[in-house]
DNA sequence: TCATAAACGGAATATATATTCCACTTTATT
DNA sequence: AATAAAGTGGAATATATATTCCGTTTATGA
């Protein structure tokens, strides 16, 4: 009775290329119901944060509760699993604009570019904030990976003398964090959030004279 | 069995001013009890926000959950009784700052100090925020006299060009409340709060040129 | 001091939801 | 097609905590 199929959270999403066999083979359904629901999981969370119940994405995904806690044996290790492919794109996305030529460019677009997709992901920002949950495992994960990204597009950014000297990665990602839960909280107005990203990014900058 | 000693929570914190009889005059023990409750529930919903049991404000504040549920018949109620208090303090002490000599540091010395004294009080985050609950009355009451002040604070500010026209009290707001998240949820780098709250200064004042 | 209404304490209740369990299906293998 | 192994569904269970209920205690005014 001894049911050790609990890999662990990080090594599994699902490795999409076909070829490779995966972690240990899934039966034919048992992947499709797996994908389901994590593609529901993902939209459920990013809407309405932690609180959906599992039911509720269990019916929406069209399976039972049983075979979401078969795969994911606690909603803690789905939300990580969902939240596990968002971190990585956003590192990606970091990565890629390494190489750009204004370097100040790049780090004012990504920072952007992440607080708008944040604001309308719940569950990014749970995850990035460590709002509504303990979160060892992702919260360490995604700070590691994404404190290095950030951390030289700030550095290349500050060497071009376009951001000032002052402040560290940590200090960008709690700038990101914040205001994506200020837009994320604050009433719909519109056009707080370019205004609010505007003053962010203003504030940023090194200084004319 | 009809009862109705349910005070609207907004009319009642208990009238300080001994000579007022006060809401309907409780006995001398229960407005002790009363008084006791609201202290402990502050400072637990400081230090833990909402999640905080109910039992165990009782417990401190030496009561029974009966006592605590005869005064404030729900959490969210308790809650806002709480919170109400911080409001007040936080809008007369900007009204205070209405009339110092110099607008530009008058604002910026109040957005610092709200986000100071939030950053270490979680009831008054999830209050500013809508973090963890609907609060549909607190935050319409805090909204409106808060938005209020800080919308008079900024318009001097901004008159006298210390503070870039093409912002409003809500970005003012949002800000202030990432902010407070933002320190908040970060790990606690010393220095943190500091450099965060020069960014957003900066990214507030007219620029040089 | 007594009677009475007000207030109290805390066990019992209600509710919500995460998680387990296992009889039943479906897939893969022969 | 038959069988074993893997997977499934969802009722039942476990748990946590907000809220109610009511017998007991206490302050107050005569």
């Amino acid at each position: 009775m001894n049911e050790d199929h609990t890999r662990t959270p990080l090594d599994d999403s699902l490795s999409q290329n076909s070829s490779t066999v995966g972690p240990k083979s899934l039966r034919v359904d048992a992947r499709r119901n797996r994908v389901r629901i994590l593609d529901t999981a993902l939209s459920f969370f990013a809407a309405e944060g932690l609180s959906v119940r599992i039911e509720e994405i269990a019916q929406q995904a069209g399976v039972g509760i049983g075979t979401v806690y078969r795969n994911f044996p606690t909603k803690e290790l789905l939300f990580e699993a969902v939240i596990h492919r968002y971190q990585q794109k956003l590192v990606e996305e970091a990565e890629s604009l390494l190489d750009h030529d204004d370097p100040g460019e790049a780090f004012f677009r990504y920072i952007t570019r992440v607080i708008e997709g944040g604001a309308a992901n719940k569950a990014l920002t749970a995850a990035l904030s460590g709002t509504e949950i303990d979160m060892e495992t992702v919260a360490s994960g995604i700070s590691d990976n994404l404190r290095d990204v950030l951390g030289k597009l700030l550095a290349r950014a500050q060497q071009s003398d376009a951001v000032r000297a002052d402040i560290g990665a940590d200090h960008v990602k709690a700038l990101m964090v914040g205001t994506i839960l200020a837009i994320e909280k604050s009433a719909d107005e519109i056009g707080l959030p370019v205004g609010i990203i505007s003053v962010i990014c203003d504030g940023l900058r090194t200084k004319p004279i």
